[in-house]
DNA sequence: TGCCAATGAATCTAAGGTGG
DNA sequence: CCACCTTAGATTCATTGGCA
């Protein structure tokens, strides 16, 4: 199926170029590279106003802007070893998909690429070919970021099924979503191979496939985005150990949910920092927290604080909280995205967590 | 600076398919 | 047929830019 999809769009990408160029239709030939590693998808031999060019390509199902970085990468590595010299080789990348990220990458290092859209970008001495194609409407509607919002609830859900294979419903249930943000979801995670899947229509099911990759993608868009609202708090007296006794007592009797977030609970699943003294949490807001900080005696401050407070306005997000001791506490995964956020030591300590606790 | 309109993204409901 | 997955359209939510 793969080599069907593969050979369709060589064909296609053929005939673009003799439709552009008004030149012969450029030869298929067989990939037999003799010695080389890395063997190539397919090869073009065009020619045109007397200039032989020779197009190597290779093909992917769906490229982003992490893929395109892996096909450049491989691209250079192959130019250092110099076996290609004097061929004058162009590299393409030819693809069912390719993002817009993605082929701005790939025109910025001028390699070529080819989607099924008609996307087109060839760059070599003396030939420019560039072909910009409207967007598709399934395009327009596609998924491009699943970590913020109900997605991202939806790939944490994920997440906590490890390797088991699971089903659409089953996952709109454990992230509080509906079939059809968990199914568009999941189609979104498919198509960057982070998930995997067997069977189809109603007995599909599908599994996390690919946790690092999943994370380190992850971690790259939460080290980026801004981190909540903090607000910051001085309970007089307060040992941390105590400070966070007191709390969890405390959202007990106002019914307030909280967890224990940041440093503080990557203290909880993998002790790293000695010391610490500032208690990290969220919790749902309203009147009832308002209540809970009174209760353990919080006065808001600037300076010198010792317990932060991250205000949630629904508490979706505590959905995959643990309760470890007496403690509630946020899950390692979301504990790791917090250190992200964190300033000082938080990003060793998130290494830390990660290779101590999440396995990926 | 702050407010409001317009635009676009995210999510849901409901309808459309499909394998067992 | 039933139970489930997917897709389309409607709705809600957030962000951006214009303007006073």
């Amino acid at each position: 199926m793969n080599g069907q999809a593969k050979d369709v769009l060589v064909e296609k990408l053929a005939e673009a170029l003799a439709d552009i160029t008004g030149g012969e239709p450029p030869t298929v030939c067989s990939p037999e590279e003799p010695g080389g590693q890395h063997r190539p998808d397919a090869v073009l031999e065009a020619s045109l106003d007397g200039q032989r060019y020779r197009l190597v390509v290779d093909f992917k199902q769906s490229v982003f802007p992490r893929d395109a970085r892996e096909a450049l990468w491989r691209h250079r590595n192959s130019l250092n070893q110099g076996g290609m010299a004097g061929h004058e080789a162009m590299p393409v990348l030819v693809a069912e998909s390719i993002s817009p990220g993605a082929r701005d990458l790939l025109r910025k290092e001028r390699v070529g690429y080819f989607d099924g859209d008609g996307n087109l970008f060839i760059a070599a001495r003396g030939l420019y070919l560039r072909l910009d194609k409207p967007e598709s409407r399934k395009q327009s509607r596609a998924v491009n970021n699943v970590f913020s919002g109900q997605r991202a609830q939806v790939l944490h859900a994920v997440w906590g099924r490890e390797r088991d294979w699971f089903g659409v419903h089953e996952i709109a249930e454990r992230a509080g979503v509906s079939p059809a943000t968990a199914s568009v979801t999941l189609a979104a995670l498919e198509r960057r191979e982070w998930v995997e899947a067997r069977g189809s229509g109603p007995s599909k099911e599908r599994r996390l496939a690919n946790p690092g990759a999943l994370l380190d993608s992850w971690a790259a868009y939460q080290s980026s985005a801004k981190p909540k609202a903090v607000r910051h708090y001085y309970v007089r007296s307060a040992a941390y150990a105590d400070l966070q006794r007191r709390l969890d007592d405390a959202s007990e009797r106002t019914g307030v949910r909280y967890e224990l977030a940041g440093i503080s609970a990557g203290q909880v699943h993998a002790p790293y920092l000695s010391g610490v003294s500032q208690v990290a949490c969220r919790a749902t807001g309203g009147k009832p927290l308002q209540a809970m900080l009174e209760e353990v005696g919080a006065r808001p401050v600037r300076e010198g604080w010792n317990l932060g407070v991250q205000e949630l306005r629904a508490d979706d997000q505590l959905r995959f909280r643990q309760r470890v001791g007496d403690l509630w506490v946020a899950d390692p995964l979301q504990a790791y995205l917090d250190l992200l956020q964190s300033g000082g030591r938080a990003k060793e300590m998130a290494q830390h967590l990660r290779a101590e606790k999440l396995g990926a």
